[in-house]
DNA sequence: TCTCGTCCGGTAACCGGTGTCAGATAATCA
DNA sequence: TGATTATCTGACACCGGTTACCGGACGAGA
């Protein structure tokens, strides 16, 4: 009946309309190849020769495809995001991050988030690589802790960047803070205010960098000789729901601590939030201090002390690593270890008094 | 010296060992068309020949090559997103919704932030069309109310869907929400709890959502035979700090407004803030509405009231909206105006006895 | 038996770039 | 002046898919 002979696909618009490299070939009387040369800045070209074909791709308008250059060099311009969403505002700054790395490259970024707990979870990584082929990725964490991951990436060869609060990986791997250390600073400093009962909401088991700041904290308890029972920490999952949970199992002991560190800004705000229920002011009868410095320390009342952690700088750092070689432009070889430090706001005061 | 005859480029590794067409092709006895037509299902193929070579495939762990295909079908598996930052939670829920849209699908999202204010905007964009080519493209609020970005995307031949607060484009490019009508029930609720006296914090002159937002506040005082002072509206930029300006206008006023309705969450968080800092009680001195219904929302004291705004089913259709027709798999066509509605929690009480 | 239509599969061209390598031309040297 | 070399440029294959078009096999209708 229909005369079409085969017609597999849904045809799709034949000739899109924009001038090719033949186009810009054949109107300035020169190869291909030579306009190649030319778009790929190459230095063996006669000067005459270079104007003449860059008038006419100015006349034309002409723009390579990217498709046919990724398909020719065996590569792609694009750099992978891949996440489990820990925080939204930590997501947007690596991405800011990355786009900073990526600036006056032809490389864009792809983002793929996807959901850690998922049986799937390597398929679809899987299926992500193999489907677009990006470039390289960076993988934030928690989901950079995941080591499986990263030899899924070496399996389809694909380039990648772990971001951390630990070196979990070598130099060319990995962009890590000082998680540990930045937290041992930050519970001394409670400690120089004259705090002695210090409480802890710690991280999700399982994340290193809950386990990290855990170890800070505790390894400030132990530089300063006080005892840490049991009682004094507490889990969440760094969601605002589980620091209001944890805050109040502290701040129903008693006796109560006058201070606590919360592994991030999240929960620190659960404990403002279960402070402020329960009538407990802070400063005044509560210290608290934070982790990431995300806008919700400076947006709650009081301002969260807390300490920055620098993962614009990091994720920036990781996605030059991965260009790295890549005709980036030789920059200087990207430092893989970052320093967090301390950012002094209202949460935190002197001890009161017994 | 060196041997290399022309050098152009800095090589690139040949042959990246991935099975092509042609390996499965050779390993099954058949043509590259008759692999093409098990990978894309077409319809006319012998059972015996497709599991063949669907068995191959398995063993080779084929995965067809995607510039290839990309640059066969003139077309790419890129959904992009342009926008201006405009709130990270709100990027990331839009994020999430266009991802759940690409779900099971070979697309992927790439993420294109940019500089509203910003003299290289169109270049930047048209930079990032041209280089990307993307199968299409979302581009949220503020940016989407930018008529020259929609024409420059017609202008390079990419799809697109803006997102927005109004109707602003013929419905195969627009996804759009009533916020209007949305402040309108919102303000009428603040009445019937025997408000009368209401601020607005507005949102930034030049924002479409904003002067719908106003609207919508404007006619809900008018239905009510309200009068509005030009006292009582304030300007803020989305932001907290410019909530917490534009409320210490308003809680400076004599007689002083018993409620404010922000145009977004992050203002009334302001509001809060700014109201703790006086001593006023919200919500017995203060009631406060809000609109987007973000996190912090729920995260401050006390948890806001305020306009759901269903941003990641916006988001979700519109990405569904640039597939359809696309093998999509026949899905209904997707609405083009979302519903928002409010969301009632503890920062509206009634009004303060005279 | 001869056509004809249908089903299935192959061949070759093409998508729009890049690498290889040889040829042409100009410059340098013996 | 002829040979050699350095400098540019072009022809052509190739990257790994898809499509237009063609043809053989086979069953059915004449």
């Amino acid at each position: 009946m229909s005369s079409r002979a085969d017609s597999d696909a849904p045809a799709g618009s034949r000739r899109t309309g924009k001038p090719t490299i033949n186009d810009v070939a054949r109107l300035s009387g020169v190869s291909k190849k030579t306009v190649s040369r030319v778009i790929n800045r190459s230095p063996l070209l006669n000067d005459e020769t270079r104007e003449r074909v860059q008038k006419v791709i100015r006349e034309l308008g002409y723009v390579p495809n990217p498709q046919a250059r990724a398909l020719a060099l065996r590569t792609n311009f694009l750099i992978g995001l891949i996440h489990d969403n820990p925080n939204a505002q930590m997501v947007l700054n690596v991405q800011q991050g990355i786009l900073e790395a990526l600036q006056g490259t032809d490389f864009a970024m792809v983002v793929r988030p996807v959901d850690r707990g998922a049986a799937s979870l390597m398929d679809d990584v899987r299926h992500f690589l193999e489907r677009q082929r990006p470039y390289g990725v960076v993988i934030l964490p928690p989901l950079s802790e995941n080591d499986a991951l990263a030899r899924l990436c070496d399996e389809v060869g694909c380039r990648y960047v772990r971001m951390g609060s630990a070196v979990l990986d070598d130099a060319d791997h990995m962009v890590a803070s000082n998680d540990r250390e930045a937290v041992f600073e930050a519970v001394q400093f409670l400690y120089t205010q004259g705090h002695k009962l210090i409480g802890l909401i710690a991280g999700p088991h399982g994340f290193r960098s809950a386990a990290e700041r855990r170890r800070g904290f505790e390894d400030a308890l132990r530089a300063a000789s006080i005892k840490l029972p049991r009682s004094l920490i507490a889990e969440g999952n760094y969601t605002f729901e589980s620091g209001v949970a944890a805050a109040e199992k502290l701040l129903d002991l008693s006796p109560r601590p006058t201070a606590i560190f919360a592994s991030n800004d999240e929960m620190a705000a659960g404990i403002v939030h279960a402070a402020r229920e329960r009538g407990i002011a802070i400063p005044d009868d509560l210290s608290v201090v934070g982790f990431d410095d995300t806008p919700i320390a400076g947006h709650i009342w009081p301002p969260l002390t807390t300490v920055r952690w620098p993962i614009v700088s990091m994720a920036r750092a990781a996605a030059l690593k991965l260009l790295a070689g890549q005709g980036g432009g030789g920059d200087p070889p990207e430092p893989s270890l970052f320093l967090s430090r301390l950012v002094k706001r209202a949460s935190v005061t002197f001890a009161p008094k017994g």
